[in-house]
DNA sequence: ATTCGTTCTTGACAAGTGTCAAGATTCTGG
DNA sequence: CCAGAATCTTGACACTTGTCAAGAACGAAT
């Protein structure tokens, strides 16, 4: 019986300790996400804990009760801001059930993207220099880069299985290529060229059927 | 005479004030060389004026004497770099006499900057992602940019003239292919993965036949 | 209601930042 | 050689930074 108590009073101290594990950990994201706000307002470069608190419901010392330090903070910003970005486009190619069905559907969040999303995806890329300098950022930056690979290949694939074709180019080089034309069209929007969305959809819709 | 004398000692003073402007232009160049050895070693982010100056052969109040504050440096240095680097591949476009060996003189020397100049090359990505954050930086680099642009583009016309053809894609498209396969081979590369430069070899030696 | 562990706030610390001004040094024209 | 300009050094300033520790507020179990 003693026995049997012990493990009953076993399992109730585990469950309490997953409750609490799981509301920690649901901070962190909310903590995470308030700093992903300000980082996307001023860059990793100018971004204090303190800025970031004051933009924020908390103080400056709850992000030390929370993480190591800066670092352990902004890596876990990086791998929360994957979660929201893989899945992007994966409606589109799942529901799209002709070439131009996808295309258009494509285009259309990409265009979406670029004028909505402009601060979160500046700060990707800030983030991915700043992995050529900060070994700490390698790991996820590399791992955020593979999937969005993978996630430009599901698109390319289903594009050309649409067509019976089969893409032209490896994963890394369409890869490559999409990612290039957002990252110059993304600066280009933030110099305040109007044109840069349409050149880039103009771009992308003359490309699509000659790489897949 | 009194005119004469006058337009005399004029141009004497003008002679002066160009040998003056030019010296301290060429100080304000060997400031900016000074900067860019740390800003490759630390990134934009890390990098302080005390740091940049400990670096050199300078004291830190120099730099406030040639420029009016930390961005106009970092501009400087971001404009010197650009004469440096874009015209990397003009010499094998002038001297290659077929497409194999302006292939491999590409290829060689993309090895090389990728092995040797990794330094240099993280910090230009660092800045074009502080562009999209630094109003202050945008015009240099949208202008170095379109320079690389028209690098590339050169490359390929020569290439694709060299077999009779022509480029099948645009500039825009042709560059961000190319910066986007070397933004991510040189991550690779200071994350110390040994495949990096092979495998961005491989991806330009297939692709080059394709787009051009 | 009290106690105890969790969570959060506040204020301080040392180190580092860009900027500037006063003065030392070097250069240069007369 | 010397006065005045150009160049450079030094040290200070006000401010910001990441980090931490002491303790307040809170919540839950006894």
């Amino acid at each position: 019986m003693a026995r049997q108590v012990t493990g009953a009073a076993r399992r109730v101290a585990d469950a309490a300790e997953v409750l609490r594990d799981e509301k920690f950990n649901a901070r962190r994201i909310e903590l995470a996400e308030a700093a992903l706000e300000t980082l996307g307002e001023l860059g990793f470069a100018r971004t204090s804990l303190r800025e970031i608190a004051q933009n924020s419901a908390f103080t400056h010392g709850v992000f030390h009760y929370y993480f190591s330090d800066k670092l352990d903070l902004i890596c876990c910003c990086v791998r929360h801001y994957k979660a929201k970005c893989v899945t992007r486009y994966d409606d589109v190619v799942a529901t799209a059930k002709s070439r131009d069905e996808l295309t258009e559907g494509f285009l259309a969040k990409l265009a979406a993207t670029l004028q909505n999303e402009a601060r979160m995806h500046r700060l990707w890329y800030d983030l991915r220099s700043q992995a050529m300098f900060e070994a700490a950022f390698r790991k996820d930056v590399l791992e955020i880069d593979k999937s969005l690979e993978a996630m430009i290949w599901r698109i390319a694939s289903r594009y050309a299985e649409l067509g019976g074709k089969r893409p032209v180019s490896s994963p890394a080089a369409l890869y490559a290529l999409f990612d290039g034309l957002f990252q110059s069209a993304l600066l280009k929007h933030l110099a305040g060229d109007k044109t840069a969305a349409p050149e880039l959809l103009d771009e992308v819709r003359h490309l699509l059927p000659t790489v897949c």
